[in-house]
DNA sequence: CGTTGTTTATAGACTG
DNA sequence: CAGTCTATAAACAACG
């Protein structure tokens, strides 16, 4: 841990991981999710340090895009079109700083295999989670209609959330909510206000100096179990507009729908994918953030 | 061709 | 000390 609160960011690496930068900015974004190229951005324009080497860091963090199940890629959609996937956050990877370090997580975030997970009690919310997402989402023509032929990923979106979901459905879970709403839908509004809680400097932040303004903020202004909290209960649930990320202009031209499930367009199909199961290490271990 | 994404490998730091 | 996590490098494929 560097000196607290002594200089900016320029001129020593900040106190957190590429994970931790990766999600704070994709919280920061209103979509709940970006475009690789929105995510250097958002780092080199909060963390000057991080406006050297680029070909180092930048390596570092798409090779944890790919390997830390925290991260999902959302395919685009034909109406949106540009270079390479969005990504979001799996909704269990909330909690993975609770310790308040953004350095080290308490334990690598990962996803589990259903066949090891099948959970009782949240096997119906898993459920419908899937099914809401899966029936949400549309085709993306890269992929074909139905016939993934040069799809190389086995896992749906079904897998990734149906897996452990813990109630982050009823929450808000982010990355749903995110492929809800980049698909058009509306979602809770809470949920913007989660990105104020878990990283609060996102938004005090000192832009030129990329300090942290609050006070009661430890050393780089990273607040003790930042992450630790029930959403709604801490947070006001302060209506932010869900309006259009630059990187996803394409999501304000979709007409608002209902959320409700029974909507669900049957054709749709999800196409959220993982990582391939041989990537994730001992993928059948089951090791959550909690 | 540059960007994006995946994968493997290695080293160092941290944790239990 | 073993296991875990992060950072870094690098090779490679796919894509726009």
């Amino acid at each position: 841990m560097p000196r607290p609160g002594k200089s900016s960011y320029s001129d020593q690496k900040p106190p957190y991981s590429y994970i931790s930068l990766t999600a704070m900015a994709i919280q920061h974004s209103a979509e709940k999710m970006l475009p690789l190229s929105d995510i250097y951005k958002f780092i080199m324009e909060r963390f000057p340090y991080y406006r050297e080497h680029t070909q180092r860091w930048q390596n570092s963090l798409r090779h944890n895009l790919s390997f830390n199940d925290c991260f999902i890629k959302i395919p685009r959609r034909p109406d949106q079109p540009g270079k390479g996937s969005f990504w979001a956050l799996h909704p269990d990877c909330g909690d993975m700083f609770e310790n308040g370090s953004f350095l080290r997580r308490r334990k690598r975030f990962k996803v589990l295999r259903p066949e090891h997970h099948l959970p009782g009690g949240g096997a119906a919310v898993a459920a419908a989670a899937a099914a809401a997402a899966v029936g949400r989402l549309p085709q993306f023509s890269p992929y074909g209609s139905g016939q993934p032929s040069g799809f190389k990923h086995p896992f749906a979106i079904e897998n990734i959330i149906g897996r452990d979901y813990k109630g982050v459905l009823q929450a808000g879970g982010l990355p749903l909510a995110s492929v809800m709403h980049h698909l058009g839908y509306p979602v809770p509004s809470q949920l913007s206000s989660v990105v104020s809680s878990m990283w609060p400097h996102v938004g005090v932040m000192d832009p030129v100096a990329g300090v942290p303004v609050s006070p009661d903020y430890g050393p780089f202004g990273v607040p003790v179990k930042a992450l630790c909290h029930p959403p709604a209960q801490t947070m006001p649930a302060v209506p932010v507009p869900i309006k259009p990320a630059p990187a996803v202009p394409a999501a304000s031209a979709i007409p608002a729908l209902t959320v409700a499930t029974s909507q669900i367009c049957p054709a749709a199909k999800a196409e959220v994918v993982t990582r391939t199961p041989a990537s994730c290490g001992a993928s059948g271990s089951v090791m959550l953030a909690n």
